[in-house]
DNA sequence: ACTATTTATTAAAGCGTTTTACTAAACATA
DNA sequence: TATGTTTAGTAAAACGCTTTAATAAATAGT
């Protein structure tokens, strides 16, 4: 093909050394006004660009960034953490870097350590959800800035930008206890997770700054995980002994799992039970009654992680930052809002997501 | 930080060149088994892993592949050209290859030009749906080996992997036949681009077979794309003036938007209108009643061009390879094809997606 | 006018690999 | 034994940039 046009092309045009090309090029050094004029247009005509390899081998900046996330994460139906990532991707453009993403398995292995760390291959590390410790500290070791999304380091001061759990879940819950309902139940699934604890957290706060005691047997936090089959079988849990008033699920997979198993026992949401989710996943809009849930910004996860990210990049010893994203109540059909005539703070009942 | 051990450290510990330790490195020349195994367990013992940048600097191999898709593509909420991606990402790491993605305008625009073209950053290049084709010459005047997915340039022999569109659409129109429908509507969307009108193929033919003639005014494809909202709007005509017994709408979105009209409309799915979609979405299994589609398989759809495209950049006049993804009609509720006693051949009914 | 300072430019080293051409040793061939 | 052929290993150039230290020219200070 038509040889690639390199720099000494350019020095060569104008008559310049290398350096001076170089120094034009990023904004450096002292150039006179005249020749960086002289540079710039030499470069235009033979449409030079610096080829990233040579650039990234002497200037010791890869222009990438890794994106860490955890295998089951990564399921291939998963839709929040790919929408973070898709964030990522998109915030990373504008500050012309590119994402490397990769998958690790829950433990640590040797060889399991990222490509891309392991060949010097990025700048900084985004790890999303949950993630074995020793994969943060080896990024840590290799001296690489980091930043964790939607999840936490207990006992560890690192970087993240989290959801604002607790306020989701008080905000869920005090909806429900405004629309007159009492015997409110918590599904929750894997409660060590630090975001559904913040969510359990939140629920329990509302409940006890409303006066209402929180009923331990209306809590079923004992599931693994949080895909709907568990929102389905914590409800099955749920109704065979109790017969609460409204649910708020942990999640929104949970809680279209207990919209399943509520529809095949035949009992109307909202009329009989009351269902609250959080996260706002696409299929809140499409599941009868539409759920009404907690919305989290999953691409503004992303955003701002690379925003962060790449500050610290630049600036080393930035430190650490702590964001947490607020969240918003998105009032549908399955909380009975409608029905007790309240006020709904929706934006677009009916058109949104007619995309 | 450690310094970054390279190569002339496991040169120097072996007490051999550094020549030798690339040719151990990359299976190259000849090298005594005995001073291979040396060299292994040297960088072993000293961690030692090439740089990435070095080594695309002498190799002008870069190890990435390029993404290229259109914005209107990569709107967030579009999962459909996510999940062809996600495929891509997944399997390339299969190959030791990263994936940059990046995003182009419509038109083609000389500073459009995706940065890791520019850069020299991408080995080979996938390009995902509609695209313009100058965007595609430019890649190939670059000389880099690239393969289409989900569309295909018209009087153009390129590398593609495509879905069965015509045996798709023939298949959900037989499906309706089989089931007793004859006035069946066809719902499209832009009929210019290759899939669609693949699909409306398919439903002509299927009808032909049949010796069932195929109403004009019964196929509205007249609207600017295939979203949801258009669905809806194409439904609306249909039913102003006629009232088919069947709809194959082109995709899964403009089905539901159907499935929204006609629940607003109160028309009865399956009973008074069955309705058939195409692609599989995930919104199908929450939407009531659940939708019957065509499934295509969309990470597949990126598997088998990351391996098709690796060949490409593995062996330079690979040639040309063009394959075509067959699809699979799933049946569910919105066909009726219950209701009429039909034999389902269904993968899991009750549990599917229950994620 | 002479030195000190600032400004503009460059030569050259360095980044960490791959690869080519070369050498030396070992082995075959006759 | 002399010669050709493998085999094993290496020196050195190349890849295309950035950056540092040095130099030369212009400007300022006295």
């Amino acid at each position: 093909m038509n040889k690639r046009v390199t720099i000494k092309d350019v020095a060569k045009k104008t008559g310049l050394s290398i350096s001076t090309i170089s120094l034009v090029i990023n904004n450096k050094g002292n150039v006179r006004e005249e020749t960086k004029k002289k540079v710039l247009q030499a470069i235009e005509e033979l449409g030079y660009y610096p080829a990233r390899s040579a650039k990234s081998l002497a200037s010791r900046e890869t222009g990438n960034i890794g994106f860490i996330l955890t295998e089951e994460h990564f399921s291939r139906s998963e839709p929040f953490y790919t929408k973070i990532f898709l964030g990522t991707e998109f915030e990373s453009r504008a500050y012309n870097y590119y994402v490397l993403l990769t998958t690790v398995p829950t433990q640590f292995s040797k060889n399991a350590v990222p490509r891309f760390l392991l060949e010097n291959n990025v700048d900084g590390v985004i790890f999303a959800g949950k993630i074995n410790q020793r994969y943060v500290k080896y990024v840590e070791e290799l001296g690489l800035p980091y930043i964790l999304v939607d999840y936490d380091l207990p006992g560890k001061k690192v970087s993240a930008v989290m959801i604002d759990n607790v306020g989701g879940g008080e905000m869920a819950t005090e909806h429900l206890l405004n629309l007159g309902y009492r015997k409110i139940a918590f599904i929750g699934g894997d409660i060590e997770h630090p975001s559904i604890k913040g969510r359990f957290e939140g629920f329990k706060k509302a409940l006890e700054k409303a006066g209402v005691e929180c009923d331990k047997d209306m809590c079923v936090v004992g599931e693994p995980d949080t895909r709907v089959i568990n929102g389905y079988r914590a409800c099955e849990k749920l109704f065979t002994v109790l017969k609460p008033e409204a649910i708020f699920a942990a999640n929104d997979a949970m809680a279209i799992g207990c919209l399943r198993f509520l529809k095949e026992k035949n009992i109307k949401v909202p009329d009989e039970v009351a269902v609250v989710g959080f996260d706002d996943i696409d299929a809140c809009i499409h599941v009868e009654p539409r759920l009404t849930t907690v919305r989290v910004e999953k691409e503004e996860l992303g955003v701002v992680a690379v925003k962060h990210l790449v500050e610290m990049i630049k600036k080393p010893n930035f430190g650490i930052t702590r964001v947490y994203l607020p969240v918003k109540l998105i009032v549908r059909d399955s909380c009975g809002a409608g029905k007790k005539g309240l006020v709904v703070f929706n934006d677009g009942q009916v058109n949104e997501s007619l995309t």
